[in-house]
DNA sequence: GTGGTCTAGACCACC
DNA sequence: GTGGTCTAGACCACA
């Protein structure tokens, strides 16, 4: 597991981590039941804090891609079950980023493409 | 130019002000050439201080959306200059809506029609 | 003796042994008297370590709900001693439980009607 | 606002506040639209760590009986929309609550009573 | 002045 | 050895 964390960036750093993570589970780096990495062990080589490491695994757990047990650590868990929220997300910020590939002159051809690479990986 | 700001959101008030205005730029609510409230007419009425709307509208010219002037205020600016900036942007935020989608079992044809109805919209 | 047991739940597995012990007991499943599966057994068929079981039998033992002896194991005895004890707990969380209800628009008599059922069930 | 925290309890600190912070918006202590203290101000007169507090407060903003921002602070919402959620959770802890009662001799009349009390607060 | 984030270091409950 | 919790102190973004 590579983190690729930006300390500069506005975005937090629990925050990073997550995306890469859920990044990591759409790749199918990690399948249904595999152990992410212990919260100590990802802070070490990332050089940061287990607090902050904590922080993104308590979010992951919480939107429902792991589940955390004492014994084994962080589990990934694709249930594939919050489809609608979901939905209801990617919706609304598919909109602002169309907005913006519109107004620079990104066309309706261009954009779908762009979304189809995003897609397909 | 009626605002919804959610006060309760994460999300700066700055950055909601920025993001209704690009949609509405999009949208062609605003066409090229066309003046933004004032600044001051705008904080009036949504209930907030100068300062935040000065740092939206600072946001915008920032990024090409719009210039200022101190005689006719911001004035909008559908340059279209600034593509390649664009397209990196809404690649990397792609990347990630779809592989929340992908987890949460929306296939690629439900994602690329999300796609095209947030470009057609 | 059926376990179902949530190893993602926050809630510790000895502890969630005890509720269902305690649940079966309430229930009539276990009369006074009766002998408890032994720990070994019931770790055995619940995949989890036996150090866990005896945390829930030590647990059960020390609130009264049974004995253990070591030529028969572990005891159901309805005592019923504690009335005191328990009156103390069950109304402290009452407490808790009818504010929270209160908040979401959950009325008295839909309350009562629960506290009824659960009582019944 | 009062705050009467057990250190020695196994229930962390942050749960205790957010207990006690429901408890009494149910009372009426706080009603819709209140602010509650900030965090320095509740972490100072408890003697205790604005993380701590903070943990608290985020998981009121999560559960939605508050919201806060930036410029008022933590604000009160008795929203009332999760019925559903609440309904369930609070009938799963009312059985396990109603057994306990049932088994230490505590007749149904007694424990509706006590239901009766905890609602009427 | 508010909440949000992060650190470095620690202790605890659980398994 | 795992995650969960807490501390004391700090800095930042936001309004």
């Amino acid at each position: 597991m590579i983190m690729k964390l930006d300390f500069a960036s506005s975005v937090p750093i629990y925050q990073q981590i997550r995306d890469q993570i859920v990044q990591a589970v759409a790749d199918g780096d990690y399948l249904d039941g595999d152990r992410l990495p212990t919260i100590r062990a990802l802070a070490g080589e990332a050089g940061i804090n287990t607090m902050t490491v904590n922080k993104a695994y308590q979010l992951l757990k919480q939107e429902g891609y792991i589940i955390t047990d004492r014994r084994n650590g962080a589990i990934v868990q694709c249930s594939g079950g919050r489809k609608k929220a979901v939905e209801k997300k990617v919706n609304k910020e598919l909109e602002l980023l169309a907005a913006e590939a519109k107004i620079a002159g990104i066309s309706q051809e261009e954009f779908l493409e762009f979304c189809r690479k995003a897609y397909s990986g």
